[in-house]
DNA sequence: CGGACCTTTGAAGACATTCAAGGCCTGTGG
DNA sequence: CCACAGGCCTTGAATGTCTTCAAAGGTCCG
């Protein structure tokens, strides 16, 4: 099992766990390092239901959950609410500031919560000075159009079942990431919050969740998720629905 | 009227109609002006059908639609195919690509279309030295994020109706920033194509159109549509139906 | 312990889909 | 130039999925 961190060798790298959580792979001179790591304000931990910046705020930085997680949402005009995404440790948030200079979203934590603040205006003076830096931003921002895309994908062409189950295998990927249990976890949003998310109804969600069950799926208890049929789960996304 | 075009007095700017199909609202001197002139291929025009690049080609450049209009689309893992976007005159597309050196997306003609070519690599070297420029790339990448997050909550919170309606005043909003009617426009999509960007059926896209025009709202004759009811049809949008 | 909120489950209903068929355009070949 | 084939679009009827309405159990927190 290879540690892809062994590239982070300067002391500073690893200093409050900074960088790892940016997930930046880059080959940056210790120098270039240190001035990136000094960008990074470490926020003091949020609380549950806590705000990082609301819709409509100055746009100032963008965001690394570095524990715990955030949800992300914006208001219609007509005063509905639609979670747009669920941000775990390692994932960033807030480019959708950029484009007016003010959040589009608001940032909220699901549960205590810590993250880090990446003042976007030095963050893009290193970029100018840096180039892999400003490249590797511009894909960072470009991650998020692609991961809304497989969102509107989900949205447009999966059934209740299919929608749930991305989501929780989304889950599973982006905790093995972080090297945490992909079979075991706890969601950290309730019912309601994963129903607007996937356009449907608490109602449907619970059943669909009761439905997995059943079938033997996963075992559910309450927010506490165990995968048992993961192969399973990922035919249920991909059955188009001709065959069956 | 103001003409707020006049901010390009360099002859360069408007040779050829290249900057304002970008509407880049920028304040260049005009030797910056003409570098960045100078990165935009104009592409051969498009027929109708003709992919401007492929899902899974290398990234090379982003796009501006000069004339015509642009489908893109992806292809889910099961061969689903899911429209992302249309892109009309003055829209670029392809940020995609982006974050993992390969588009995503499928992008293709939907009529005889011209579009302008701006390669990355080079745009990104000239942002370095320009930082208006950077900043404005930036902010248009931004741009792509927000309008996915409409369209998820659009997909994740209306219904048939109200995303038609949602479609049709989009179009008729962009084709007024063109200077264009916003009232009488074809549509340059099948009945196919809207159905699959909205997340319906073929046969419900096609109700609701006669619906709409058995409601006076507009007048449907195939692709071409006359809007005559923009309030009702706003009316519709915001209407949680709550009420009435 | 009580109350508010979240979750689950049931039953009825609504909306969109599926299945089916016919009409309308377009382009091609006779 | 006309005939015909194949899309594309529309419409109808039946089905199904998801929602809505309703109620009860559970959990958290004062």
């Amino acid at each position: 099992m290879k540690n892809t961190e062994t590239v982070y060798t300067s002391p500073i790298s690893c200093r409050e766990c900074r960088m790892n959580t940016l997930c930046i792979p880059l080959s940056l001179r210790s120098d270039e390092l240190y001035k990136l790591d000094q960008l990074i304000h470490r926020g003091t931990p949020l609380q549950a239901r806590q705000a990082v910046f609301y819709s409509g705020d100055k746009f100032t930085s963008i965001y690394a959950v570095r524990s715990g997680s955030i949800k992300q949402f914006c208001v219609d005009d007509d005063g509905r609410e639609q979670v747009t995404g669920f941000y775990l440790p390692g994932e960033l948030f807030g480019w959708d500031g950029l484009a007016e200079n003010h959040y589009q979203n608001t940032a909220v934590a699901l549960e205590t919560t810590s993250v880090c603040e990446i003042p976007f205006d030095q963050l893009e003076q290193l970029g100018a000075s840096i180039p892999s830096i400003q490249r590797h931003v511009m894909r960072l921002i470009s991650r998020e159009i692609s991961s809304d895309h497989k969102l509107i994908a989900l949205l447009a062409g999966h059934s209740a079942h299919q929608r749930l189950a991305s989501l929780l295998l989304s889950f599973s990927d982006r905790l093995a990431q972080q090297k945490l249990s992909s079979t075991r976890f706890r969601l950290p949003m309730s019912r309601g919050e994963i129903s607007n998310y996937l356009g449907l109804t608490v109602e449907t969600v619970s059943r669909a969740f009761s439905h997995f069950q059943r079938m033997n799926y996963l075992i559910v208890n309450k927010k506490e998720i165990e995968l048992v049929d993961i192969p399973g789960l990922e035919l249920l996304i991909s059955n188009t629905g001709d065959s069956e």
